[in-house]
DNA sequence: TAGTGGTCTAGACCACGAG
DNA sequence: TCGTGGTCTAGACCACTAA
């Protein structure tokens, strides 16, 4: 591979892009090794400098993971990722601990208009929908609702019968090959209907915290929908602003 | 200023580290031109690489500011970073406005318990608190309690008889040499009691917003206490997660 | 035109991990 | 011991800004 002598565009730019579209067409797949950085150099004819500079970009964005005496590797979603990463909410005392699941139905329906503006999908389009509650310690606390295209996830729930892991995002990437990159959290006070009352065993129209979940990939396409409202009595969404 | 021959800390933490004090101190205040990067390096007896490592680390973290062929700043507190960095209210239709400020109160009282933890000052501390509201083209839609140590910012809404500005963390810098520089938030969803229904045009018992932000300095030192319920039918929060 | 930050190189040596 | 990433150097040239 050869880099184009672009002057206006950098080559340590060039050379992240070309990183980031060898991830997103799967010709490097997370927790896989990359070449060295004096290799990576080589082949491209540029310094190592230059593939460094490149690939600390990445690692500042979470997409390459370095380890030192080992090498370079396409991060992967374990469970601290998500739990550090992608999951806000805090127990009152400030720990953060990782609720149990339980699925109430998972049903496959044509998307609303919503979720397909949302998930960027034609109206009408078949989408996979979950239902399901999280509790801390056998207290109900959270209902969350998730929308997936059927298309890439047409297998999901069926032989199991709705028998779904805890960590969907895990599932994603191990089950489907798609990995959950960023996301934008829109977050409102709502309140609870009659039957989310129900399941949380709250007064009706108690407040709840709606948090509504777009899950993108690294290549910036909206893969899940996902609608989670949280009695927050005992814990609270956490937000660092550095 | 000679750099610590001490090969356990890497020479451009040690040079950052510097960085940070001398702007903790005020050697470097806000809106400063630094030296030029192959003077500090010359001073410092390191190369231009390393000081310039040191400074990349800084700009990331918004702590300095590079302005090609002009120099190296000390980051300030403008109006599009309080709006872009901290201001996370977004209008349902995505667009971010700042709402304008009306003060309703401003008070000096004793530190209630949870304030004097929040900013870590010795209970019994005197504080002033300062209660606004917020409108979005004349609709009230936020109200804020604001809890700042007496110590630091004794001067604040006296003179003036709380004529504040609408942009407090530019006073703050402008005023008292303090800059925000991180800020802690804790959301939660609560329900509006018979005053705050009343400001906000609202049903006792309608669902609000709470956020509870806890602003730092550079050296982490909390400053400020900032309660804010919010109105969330024509607004949200948004958090975008990479 | 002079001075600044921005990119890129070539090479040295250190720290860490695995065999 | 070898190969990896991590730090640091010295110097070249480019792009931008202001005088």
């Amino acid at each position: 591979m050869l880099i184009v002598e672009n002057r206006s565009i950098p080559l340590y730019i060039q050379i992240k892009d070309l990183f980031v579209a060898k991830i997103s067409k799967g010709e490097w797949s997370p927790g896989d090794m990359i070449s060295s950085e004096i290799q990576l150099a080589q082949e491209l004819g540029v310094s190592q400098g230059t593939v460094r500079k490149a690939i600390t970009e990445l690692v500042e964005k979470n997409v390459l993971t370095r380890k030192q005496g080992r090498g370079t590797f396409v991060s992967n979603h374990d469970t601290n990722r998500a739990l550090f990463h992608f999951f806000h909410i805090t127990d009152n005392q400030g720990h953060k601990v990782l609720p149990d699941s339980t699925v109430l139905n998972c049903r496959r329906k044509k998307a609303t208009r919503k979720e397909a503006s949302k998930l960027q999908l034609e109206s009408g389009t078949r989408i996979i929908r979950i239902e399901r509650i999280r509790n801390f310690s056998a207290v109900p606390t959270i209902l969350e609702t998730i929308t997936l295209p059927e298309e890439p996830f047409s297998d999901l729930g069926k032989a199991s019968n709705c028998n779904l892991p805890n960590m969907l995002y895990e599932l994603y990437e191990q089950q489907f090959g798609i990995t959950i990159h960023s996301a934008d959290e829109q977050l409102r006070a709502v309140s609870a209907s009659e039957q989310e009352s129900k399941l949380l065993n709250l007064e009706v129209g108690s407040p709840l915290l709606e948090i509504e979940r777009v899950a993108l990939t690294l290549d910036k396409r909206p893969v899940e929908l996902r609608i989670s409202r949280c009695n927050t009595l005992n814990h609270y969404y956490e937000n660092m602003i550095f």
